[in-house]
DNA sequence: GAGCGTGTTAATGT
DNA sequence: CACATTAACACGCT
């Protein structure tokens, strides 16, 4: 389940792997996963370079030398592979773009719940999801202001209002789930009764925690792979996420796993109180 | 072989 | 508008 972090991993390896090659042919096995006809798809990009691929939180953006832009999304099992030629595609291979040296970028999605949009550059606002998407989760972009704001007028749970990609670009339910550890904040608390320290805290968890996962190639749970086919490295280092039933490491309280808002959430029911701070 | 779980977003309801 | 709820996606797993 590509957060972030690991679609910050497969941007770095993808720019290393095919930037600045130009796009020979496309096969458009699966059709459904693009946002416009497969014909208007291959005429839009074939003999385009691939000058940059951009991330904005968890989506992709190819960006080509005739001005368009590539948006693509990973959702829940979407990958990148890069193969020689003429490899037979495998049953998950849904989008095949033949590169002009012998190579092909696959798009892979056992799920085929992932999505791709082609724009012009400058229309992302118009793409429902990432024209509302909030900042990155950095020093510069997240400020205590903002995240003040906003939670200040959130009157539910903290939870949901983290994955909500309209407030902080980025965060899963991994991710989620460990920050709310981290600042000691149980996943059900009402987002405007926490305290502007405890915000500070969370705030700076978050940055934080992106950071270092990005450090650590992401987190590979189920299958995620970066674009060399390679595993992550952060799962080492979570600290609750699917740890239900084993200790805290903080207080040696056995983690409780409840739904909220519809989602699997793993906490410490000692160290995360309801009661803001 | 039906039903459930899975993460994210869209759509609909209040 | 803010939030909740549900559906949809498509498949693997039980």
């Amino acid at each position: 389940m590509p957060e972030l972090p690991e679609v910050e991993t497969v941007r770095r390896g993808l720019t290393q792997l095919v930037q600045g090659t130009s796009i020979k042919s496309i096969d458009v096995l699966y059709p459904k996963m693009i946002n416009v006809d497969t014909k208007s798809f291959q005429d839009a990009l074939t003999n385009q370079t691939i000058d940059r691929i951009d991330r904005r939180g968890k989506y992709l953006l190819f960006r080509f030398n005739n001005d368009m832009t590539l948006v693509s999304h990973l959702r829940m099992e979407g990958k990148y592979d890069v193969e020689p030629d003429g490899t037979e595609p495998s049953k998950h291979t849904h989008v095949i773009f033949h590169l002009d040296d012998n190579r092909e970028l696959r798009y892979k999605d056992s799920r085929k719940f992932g999505r791709m949009y082609l724009i012009k550059n400058g229309e992302e606002k118009t793409l429902s999801g990432l024209g509302t998407i909030g900042p990155e989760p950095t020093e510069d972009d997240l400020t205590f202001n903002y995240m003040k704001q906003v939670m200040n007028k959130s009157r539910g749970k903290i939870k949901p209002f983290l994955l909500n990609q309209s407030h902080i670009a980025g965060l899963g339910n991994i991710y989620c789930d460990e920050v709310l550890w981290m600042s000691k904040i149980h996943p059900e608390t009402i987002t405007n009764t926490i305290s502007d320290d405890k915000i500070e805290t969370l705030r700076q968890n978050i940055i934080k925690e992106i950071k270092m996962a990005i450090k650590g190639h992401g987190t590979t749970v189920h299958s995620y792979s970066n674009a060399y086919g390679e595993a992550g490295q952060f799962q080492n280092h979570l600290h609750v996420y699917g740890k239900q039933g084993e200790p805290c490491e903080r207080c040696g309280t056995l983690f409780k796993k409840i739904k909220v808002a519809q989602r699997g959430t793993t906490y410490c029911p000692n160290c995360q109180k309801k009661v803001a701070d």
